[in-house]
DNA sequence: AACTTCCATGAAAACGTTTACGTTCCGCCC
DNA sequence: GGGCGGAACGTAAACGTTTTCATGGAAGTT
């Protein structure tokens, strides 16, 4: 069954292949009638335009790439998810490379997408500025996401770490709890670093006279545990602990629970992220809530933007809000929820 | 900056288009000297082969598709994981294409991917054989996952979910629970019916005495939660239930533990697929491990050996093994676990 | 009736590669 | 020294589209 072409249309149809380009596209310039029997030849056919060919001229794709860490869980599959969907309803194709480490890792994944893409979507505590001018053309429309780098070449997305982890924090404090520790992210990662830094300054103002300690973390729910196993260790215990995502505030009210802490009372465990499972766990988890599928989606539907208004488009660089939701976890179900700033 | 093709390399090298070609493809016919002239001249001007050119006429695009469904939690980002990292590793890129629910959708998914890929991954429900006869053409070399149709056009791989059901059924009866109740999974899913299969010929086989139920689910947390709170509202309650997947499994231990049920004392719950999370809900969850990395990963390197060998290589059809990992929620810590068959 | 306008259509160039096929040149053997 | 083989390299065709431009004819205007 050798593939068929542009031509044998053409030839079945009586027409030129400029008619079968015209009539297919959709350019104008064909009688309805012709148009019709183009259209009813190539069904019959079952003509499917060559893609390569088509971009060798067009110069376009119709592909976006998207370039993501190593993510685990459920945040992965919902940032794929809204980004997957967005492109399907603007009909582009999706090219995901995920999972790479290192930074030479990611350049070559940032390489080889090179020429087969129109447009960039990455996620990626390696991608800062140098990088990013190192292994991207600066033609190629790209949208950051979570990134620190501001520049007028690349439009960028953020999620609101600082008021989401200030608003947790505010929380903890109305429910009377002012010894909080937190557990951080991993080294370089700019949601974990400015979750941090939320944390800190709403401590150092909201509860100054209150423990305030910060666990390393990287993220996973190991890490997670392993920060449960050692606040039990320590001498003075704080009365909350505010996980930098919600796996590791999984992980670390595992080990609490296991080790006999009644939780919220003896101690309250708080998350970052939401997702869906934060639900299901016991108690279930007080988190600050990202809408992680609509970040993928705006970012998708930002980068379509750049697309399609292909000359100068101002970069936008946004930031999506998050709020708390309150949950049992942090032993104020009932109470209002703080404010969001 | 308008991109540099491999003319302009060859006229800044002094070489042809053809040299220039040969030499950086490596396919010979070309001085060591010439070869090192071209690679820097190539180096300095940032050149990129244009792999819709190369792709024309190669009739290789070097890109495989994944057709997924709309996948929740874990289980979609370890899947993802495994074919990305095996992609990388053969230098394949990965086209995705996943949260579609409906036939429609996923055909016109598929269409769309025509011509884009060298192949194809397919994890769908919806796909049997008259819909991939349908929207695929025969030439292209395609692994099916998790699938029921036998063809010899297409390779399957599968999970050994008779299997393990059976395996989690044999456990817990050597725990002594015979009234065993099974959370169901999606109408129409592959895994779902098989896991079901599994349960109910176990059943009877090794239970016969005692209460099998099957309660409806789709293999989300909320399906476990309902199923749980209809579990507690029977006058009868089983001695454990077994959830189709771990996500339901979840679900259902927060209802049950949130009546206040002592797990796994007064009800066992285990569940199936063992995604990192099962090992931080307390109890930790006894559940069948699926090694869902290895799944991608194997499979795409099935799909790459079916490209690589483009003439006819024997379609496969394997069957990945499962294990029972047991925890916490099934009583029988310490116990050893029941053989996998 | 002659001229203009407009529209449907076809011919052909162009996109950037790879590769089959020539050509040149060098060294070797008889 | 002439023929021959092979390696290095160049020329040009081919891949399947889109798009510009030319062409013809029908319709409209004077």
């Amino acid at each position: 069954m050798t593939t068929v072409t542009i031509k044998d249309v053409a030839r079945e149809a009586k027409v030129s292949v400029a008619s079968v380009s015209r009539a297919l596209n959709g350019s104008g310039g064909v009688t309805a009638e012709t148009e019709r029997r183009i259209r009813e030849v190539a069904a019959r056919l079952r003509y499917v335009p060559h893609s390569a060919a088509r971009s060798l001229i067009t110069r376009r794709t119709h592909t976006i790439g998207a370039l993501l860490p190593d993510l685990y869980g459920e945040f992965f599959s919902e940032l794929i998810r809204g980004i997957d969907q967005a492109a399907r309803a603007r009909g582009l194709h999706l090219l995901v490379s995920s999972s790479h480490d290192g930074v030479e890792d990611a350049a070559a994944a940032l390489q080889a997408m090179r020429g087969r893409v129109d447009g960039m979507l990455i996620l990626s505590s390696r991608a800062d500025l140098p990088f990013l001018q190192a292994n991207l053309p600066e033609s190629l429309p790209t949208v950051l996401l979570n990134s620190a780098v501001r520049s007028p070449h690349y439009s960028v997305l953020n999620i609101d770490n600082e008021a989401g982890a200030r608003a947790m924090v505010r929380h903890l404090v109305d429910c009377g709890l002012h010894d909080i520790a937190f557990i951080g992210g991993p080294e370089g990662n700019f949601d974990a670093q400015q979750r941090e830094h939320g944390y800190r300054s709403a401590m150092a103002e909201l509860a100054p006279d209150g423990l305030a300690q910060v666990i390393p973390g990287d993220f996973t729910e190991e890490a997670g545990y392993r920060a449960g196993r050692q606040l039990l260790a320590q001498a003075r215990r704080p009365q909350a602990v505010f996980a930098g995502n919600d796996m590791m505030a999984i992980g670390c009210l595992y080990a609490l629970k296991e080790a006999g802490l009644d939780i919220p009372r003896e101690m309250a465990v708080t998350g970052f992220d939401d997702i869906p499972v934060t639900r299901y766990v016991s108690p279930p988890l007080t988190t600050v809530r990202v809408r992680i599928v609509d970040l993928g989606r705006s970012a998708l539907e930002r980068l379509a933007a750049l697309l399609d208004a292909s000359d100068q488009t101002p970069v936008s660089a946004d930031t999506l809000g998050c709020e708390i939701v309150v949950r049992d976890s942090c032993g104020a179900r009932g109470l209002p929820p703080a404010a969001t700033t």
